[in-house]
DNA sequence: GATGAATGAGTTTTCATTCAT
DNA sequence: GATGAATGAAAACTCATTCAT
């Protein structure tokens, strides 16, 4: 593989590859926007080649079907899910902070993609056997990851005996429910003070009694958020 | 209007609005059946008037559109929640029980038929404007029942301050779930279970302390539910 | 044939005959008014029922099918003309004036019944080669009246030899013209005025000199018409 | 723009603007054809597209929807009208002779496409108020040019003082009855008697006294024309 | 690689006609 | 005789997909 001077893979195949990624985001990021608008069945391979800029045959030269246009939007969004939710746990040990973190990170992707969230909901039923499997996989993927902080505050005492799983997909119902009922919670209410009321909800009976001292800041809805999980979790302004 | 001999009102209208009726069941009930499994778009009108045992002909003759075809399919599980959260109330008193009462109805209502409310979700945005307002007024009203019980919880002192609004919607959404995540829950657990584990955690963080003992059992989550609330809230099996 | 004290023929086949008579008539009436506003293919067989105040059902009793709605629609107005043609003629003797009688009460019904005039152009094609054999033998039939005046009219020496056939179907086509170019000409002109000058235009070039003088009036085409061709002619005031 | 050796656009959109026409044509002629057997109504866009060779899809990308189709047909013989009737008056001076030359080449282009001169009369009330406004503008503008010279014939003292616009009419009137009338006129006559036969008839009430000797062959229903005005008028041998 | 014209299966919807009541 | 609910064939129109340029 040839690299330039900076250490870029150049050739021929990097330029194709290079292209080949431009190009699905390009598509990915217009069909986003049409489906969000008009829905999946509603949105017209042409119209959006006409919103992405380019032709109906260029689509499908990085494309197989119109599924698979779903498929990589719905990808999208989990993906963004998967990067996002770890990233904001990096550098800190305490599971319940964790897990406080990696929820408001999910819950900042959910509000900085509203539509795109609510596509998931909407449209998974359109795919094939094996790509709602992807789909479904991504997600639980990302639960996962809650529901092993949720595991590991069992593990030191932190949180009482629970359900985990239940738990971890209430977290992420919750999240997405930001999205799915903006109509009726966005009017008046911004999504710090969302998340953190949820994430009190949530906590309230789930922590140990010893532990309610240590982390009360997080049971107190309408209260500051200790630094730490403030950091990535208060997305939009 | 002419009776018969037993009351029921006869003559020409009546035979008509009640063929009217029981054809729109006849159409809804397929309708639902097949939109749960293959959405809105993918059911095509002349499959419904096979699967209704019905000619497409007769299909348009009781509903103008396809798109009232899907209203009507889901104003009539709308209609239902509205019907049975009200009635599981009935008798009660007590805000806290009227609300357990209430959500576990909703639950149930959304156990009996999750392909239904999955529906709400999946094709709303399929309808024009004014249906889609008509649906979300549906919605609203049902909510509206819980959180007027979290309001007059607060009244009496048994509910902590809280924005009645948001836990309305929480309640509403923890019911919705069951239907949405089912795949994900419903394996390894049973409805009962599922709504008393959900009633604990929306109710902790927002009981008084002082009320704490005397609802007890609702933060149970594996106990068993007092008898008034069990009795209408305990569905499925 | 049972006969009442007036001489009407009664018993159940006279009652038959009435009744037929009279839906055929509310039919035709209706599908005249719908026909002329939509045209025979926008008028449906359903709408026509409720303009003429029955069921499909009844309509199907009188009529076969729909294209006999048309011919019997159209065969209402040519028989009009076949009627009222002959009928301004009566009392006449004198050719060039029976002609212009009858060709002012052509005009007189085409201007009392003009949508159903335009109908004849509109819809024919619609109809079956039979029926259609029926149309045109019946507006033949109208335009023979004129065309033997016309002769009559070169035998007395009145008329220069011309081609009968041809300035018949002229009268004929001049009559159907007020009500098929009405937007342009029946804005600031009227009936009586433009009969007139009709007429003395097909006139003009047919007078043998010698009969100029005599039918003089005829040549004026704003001049006031001699009292028996205008007793019937004159019809919308 | 670029252009080849011989002076033709080229590049895509020259090329893309000359396959638009010749689809355009390719429908329309087709259209005209089937409208012309069938009537609009009875023609259904697959016979269209069938006829014309191409796919329904086809007939779509060319013209918005069926309407259209008509709109298109219908402009195409009228604009046939307003291109070869100012045309045939080019080099004449004399009103009387541009006004014969001008109705002589009207019909002449009626005769040659009988069935679409009679489709204006049949199915003009199948387009929408816009188009009906279009077809109905371009009918009068048609007439118009034959009306200019009634009143330029009048200013010379040709003529005598007359309705010009009724006159006008008249004439557009008597070329649309030979396709109107071609089963009652058509057996045993030949359009040039025919164009004649019409002219003679209506400039015999028209002519001034002074004028009758100058243009008396134009009275003369079965003598030959003027060498000017027969030279575009006598179309079909 | 990119284009967009062409395709035709498939969808919603209408409506003439029948026939049990 | 009168009704109008039921039928289903047929119509207009759309759009995912292909492929010659």
């Amino acid at each position: 593989m040839e690299r330039d001077a900076t250490g870029m893979t150049v050739g021929p195949e990097a330029i194709r590859a290079a292209r080949t990624s431009w190009r699905r985001r390009q598509i990915v990021d217009a069909a986003t926007r049409l489906m969000g608008e008009q829905g999946y069945h509603d949105m017209s391979v042409s119209a959006l080649a006409r919103e992405a800029g380019i032709s109906v045959g260029t689509v499908y030269q990085y494309l197989d079907n119109k599924e698979s246009i779903l498929l990589a939007v719905l990808e999208d969004v989990l993906d963004t899910y998967a990067a996002e939710v770890p990233a904001a746990m990096v550098g800190l040990v305490d599971p319940v902070e964790r897990l406080a973190a990696g929820f408001l990170a999910y819950l900042d992707v959910v509000d900085g993609r509203r539509a795109a969230a609510v596509l998931a909901y909407r449209e998974s039923h359109s795919l094939s056997r094996e790509a709602l499997q992807r789909v479904i996989a991504l997600e639980v993927a990302t639960t996962g990851l809650l529901v092993a902080e949720l595991r590991a505050g069992s593990a030191t005492g932190a949180l009482r005996a629970h359900d985990a799983e239940l738990v971890g997909w209430n977290l992420t119902m919750l999240a997405h429910m930001w999205a799915l009922k903006h109509r009726h919670l966005g009017a008046y209410r911004d999504v710090g003070v969302y998340g953190r009321a949820q994430l009190s909800t949530v906590l309230c009976g789930l922590l140990a009694d010893a532990a309610r001292e240590r982390y009360g800041s997080f049971l107190e809805p309408t209260g500051a958020l200790p630094a730490q999980a403030a950091r990535r979790g208060g997305g939009s302004p």
